[in-house]
DNA sequence: CCGCTATTTTGACACTGTCAAGATGTGTTG
DNA sequence: CAACACATCTTGACAGTGTCAAAATAGCGG
């Protein structure tokens, strides 16, 4: 129930103490370094000092590690939308640019992370954990409900708020993919790019 | 330099015959059924009836086939899109439409493929082949000359016709991407959002 | 102190990509 | 036709992976 470790961090005890915690720190330092593909189980377990199967202790699965991970960035992004929306010096104009450059921004400095979050790996053949759905869900439902009310007060186009919703979303989430996988060759000018799609999302900007 | 397969397609001699070509159509199907994560060498290589090491001598690595595929479908999706592009009997409108909706529904249809062509996997970390980038790049170049030439027409908002071509691209491959990776909840109107996604950026939709 | 449970370790298995060395065809040249 | 060169394919091997089973150890309540 303790840290059970030195001020150097070496283990004094049989007992990791959170073991959790260090795998999920671990695992994030690595997945930064070296991309997910490159994240393997027991190359974890040594640099967090343990042995090979100890991780499967705190997480059934290495794809259960990787949604906890993802559920941790899925609440950080989600606190940084709703700190912009719930921005009182921001008028409705500034806070959908800031959503759309914002976004792109949380993709571009965290690009293994994005990855992880929103990649095949997680979602595609029910790999997501429930703890996972949990958090994230709620993050989705914030985005739609954010871009129906800036088009029901008329400051983006379109009829369907739904539909728009999933189009502009898939337009943040598709430039962000094309950038961190370096499929743009001129990787430079993100935020330009994110800038025009704020200006042809918007009603008055033709 | 012949087939060296009889009727039933079993081999007759030490040699396969086209090896290579049969390792494409059995690697296209066996990605079909279960995915490219599911895909190893070595059952590709007992489907095609060889030995584990066999496809080495076609294809210098694992990535190299992965890439050769994936060009092949550069090809298709090139040569759908300048179909449209030329038929004479399409307005500048509706071809447009045409490549939104095309581009989604040939991601729609060929999910695993359209994964692999413009997932990670291969253009993560110069993991490209020159022959894939030889097919690629011209494919690219092709959408943003045909969407700069629908913005200087004066059909789709914008200024920077470079960047607005590198949004609308973003936007039909994230849209293509939240279906594939089964983000979106409700999978069924990708249709709809599609065409939503036509109107939003038509001029005067508005 | 004893025993129960949580935690960690060691051993093992099947699977993967890939290399090296040998075997077997096919084609070419003397 | 014979002999050689080369392309092609196979067998054997190795390191690395995720994951399970069984044993070892630690901490805690009685």
């Amino acid at each position: 129930m303790n840290s059970a470790t030195n001020l150097k961090g070496e283990r004094l005890s049989y007992h990791h103490g959170d073991l959790r915690q260090a795998l999920l720190v671990a695992a994030k330092a690595l997945i930064a370094e070296a991309g997910i593909e490159n994240l393997s189980l027991r190359k974890l377990a040594e640099r967090a000092g343990v042995s090979r199967t100890a991780p499967y202790h705190h997480f059934s699965d290495k794809n259960d590690l990787l949604c906890a991970i993802a559920a941790q960035g899925f609440l950080r992004r989600h606190q940084e939308a709703r700190d912009t929306f719930n921005n009182s010096r921001l008028t409705a104009e500034e806070k959908f640019a800031e959503f759309i450059c914002g976004y792109i921004r949380f993709a571009a400095n965290n690009p293994e992370e994005y990855e992880l979050m929103f990649g095949r790996n997680i979602w595609k053949q029910k790999n997501s954990t429930q703890e996972l759905r949990d958090v994230a869900y709620p993050c989705f439902q914030h985005q739609l409900e954010m871009i129906t009310s800036w088009q029901q007060m008329g400051l983006i186009s379109g009829d369907n708020p739904l539909r728009t919703s999933q189009v502009i979303w898939g337009a943040v989430h598709g430039i962000a993919k094309l950038w961190i996988d370096g499929i743009y060759t001129d990787s430079a000018q993100i935020e330009e790019v994110s800038f025009c799609a704020v200006k042809l999302f918007i009603k008055t900007a033709s």
